[in-house]
DNA sequence: CTGTTAGCGCGTTCAC
DNA sequence: GTGAACGCGCTAACAG
């Protein structure tokens, strides 16, 4: 008994259309497929008998498993939804990725694995699978996928066996802003990070939170400021926004406070200013403030980020090429992008 | 000849994996689906063969052309991604429809219609289709996915024969707006819509264009404001942002300007507060402005927007769980959201 | 140009 | 609890 079709109006099928117009069901393929070669009168045939039997055509399902291919990307995304879709980076680099994908046919699916620990990853009937910002928590999942020969692209993860890598340089990038700051006079530097765990808990920047943490590009950043500034501290944000900046912000300059901050995200970055303006703290007079991502963002003015502008969109751009790639057959190079520090007025000599 | 694996390692199948494990194929298909009554020991003898021969578990493709589903979900959204996205409406809306596939077990996938007239849509192996804010140009595909037996899902669309709607009351929300403004006195409105045409240009609001254009919540929206002035006219945006509202805005208050505007989204009239700050025009003792969305956008401040508040993450949950319905074999009842004024310092008594 | 023959990899009856 | 057989809907080879 099938669920949800308790009626079932039989529907069509291919063989069933090439019966009508009297042609062998190869034949009608070839006339849906447009490939190959068919006289156009028996596919003009075929095309009556299907809109009489109403039929729409080859069943995408069944092509896949014949053709081996569905067509389809899996997107992972470590965070919800609206996580992930808050933060302009994400954004740009789909926008990336969609540019290379859907030219080459293919479909963005979009999955997000909160803790299942990649069940929904390795039950998709997918061609490839572009890996964002994720923890190694899906190793068995990428096991799975190897395991089907389905190519794994990864941007900004853990290394891992056997997965194309699209790179960062978050803690470079972040060691050059960080020297930035120490040119600058600055040696009293605190740190805003992006989530360290699922979780998503908010609190104060720990050696046992960051030892136990799974989120790459955070902690690459810690790393990069470190090298520079190795005994920083810092606050962990509950997410990538403005208002994470600000609670960040008012967390980290009350009492004895920095003389600059490093976010890890310009929205994070946009919130400590805010948060400063608010205590009365001028930046960049008593206060440099340093994000990353290089994104615009609406309403930021009078203030002009400085920042790390890295390239998003390239890296999904890089990401989509690499599954074309993959899925032809080729072996694509390992791709590392950098980010460039763009000086803007929220960094200054110390006062 | 098979491109892209050009050396078959022979990917073992779930017969192969039975062969090993001394077992009929059907024997390890319920081994690891998991339903059915299988012995401890026999399971493990499969799971053992599965290991030893490096198998994945079952085939996703070949499981949704058995089951027939496929567990995905198609998403239409008529914008490329950049622009989609950038709407922080279709993100809540997207939140809003994960939120209840996920748990469903429903991955989504990402198909944008560029103009395409629906070719990837039916050729995408989903169980079902969410068309979102979609013109009637995809009428073709929706016949495709009716003969199939997809259902089809629509947010805010022009009516369609056999598609499920989750709309919105944009009409009377916007006229609800619009007596606002009439009883503070104003008579000169003029009106800043969401894009008219899929090319997205930029213009003037003309009969003409109305008259040709497919974008149904952009037209309701103009049908709304001409509930109560008739007469009202204005310039069609390229997009809904911050900064095609500032565009918009100049345009519409130089020379004799308007005393009030409805902008179609929180966006656009955050643009034209922007712009008439830009002109030195008071917001709102010289112009008053109304939004749509109530949407909080990071840096309005100080502006908060008369706005009409839509359920953008119900709508989406609507919608989903509208899907988990209709593939269960229920019919679901088409859903009405409402819109709420809310009132926020950018309107005022006419001068 | 068209028909015939085989599966793709799996799940699901049924019997046993 | 397990096995045998069949078919999901289509397409890639080859043969005519």
């Amino acid at each position: 008994m099938d669920a949800g079709a308790s009626d079932r109006p039989a529907r069509p099928t291919l063989a069933a259309v090439a019966a009508r117009a009297g042609v062998s069901p190869s034949t009608a393929s070839l006339a849906f497929s447009g490939a190959g070669p068919v006289s156009e009168s028996t596919r003009a045939r075929v095309l009556e008998a299907a809109r009489a039997l109403d039929y729409g055509g080859p069943d995408p399902r069944a092509q896949s498993l014949r053709r081996g291919r569905s067509g389809i990307v899996g997107v992972v995304m470590e965070d919800r939804l609206r996580e992930a879709f808050r933060d302009p980076m994400n954004i740009a680099m789909l926008d990336g990725l969609a540019d290379e994908l859907g030219p080459a046919g293919l479909g963005l699916l979009l999955l997000t694995e909160p803790g299942s620990g990649g069940a929904g990853l390795s039950l998709a009937p997918v061609d490839a699978v572009v890996l964002v910002g994720c923890s190694t928590q899906l190793d068995k999942a990428v096991v799975v996928l190897h395991q089907r020969g389905i190519p794994v692209v990864a941007i900004e993860a853990e290394p891992m066996a056997d997965v194309l890598s699209i790179d960062l340089d978050n803690a470079d990038a972040t060691a050059r802003a960080a020297r930035h700051l120490r040119d600058l006079g600055h040696a009293d530097v605190a740190l805003v990070t992006l989530p360290l765990e699922p979780s998503h808990a908010r609190g104060a920047l720990t050696e046992e939170r960051l030892a136990a943490s799974t989120a790459f590009t955070a902690k690459e950043r810690i790393r990069g400021a470190r090298q520079v500034f190795p005994d920083a501290g810092g606050v962990v944000a509950a997410g990538s926004s403005v208002e994470e900046g600000m609670i960040a912000g008012r967390e980290l300059l009350r009492g004895s406070r920095p003389t600059a901050v490093i976010a890890q995200s310009d929205l994070l970055a946009l919130g400590v200013v805010r948060a400063a303006e608010e205590l009365g703290i001028r930046v960049p007079e008593e206060l440099s403030v340093v994000g990353f991502d290089g994104v615009r963002i609406e309403g930021a003015a009078p203030w002009e980020l400085t920042t790390l502008v890295q390239p998003a969109v390239e890296k999904g751009r890089a990401a989509g090429a690499a599954v074309v790639e993959l899925l032809a057959g080729v072996t694509p190079e390992p791709r590392a992008f950098t980010s460039e520090l763009r000086l803007g007025n929220t960094t200054a000599r110390r006062a």
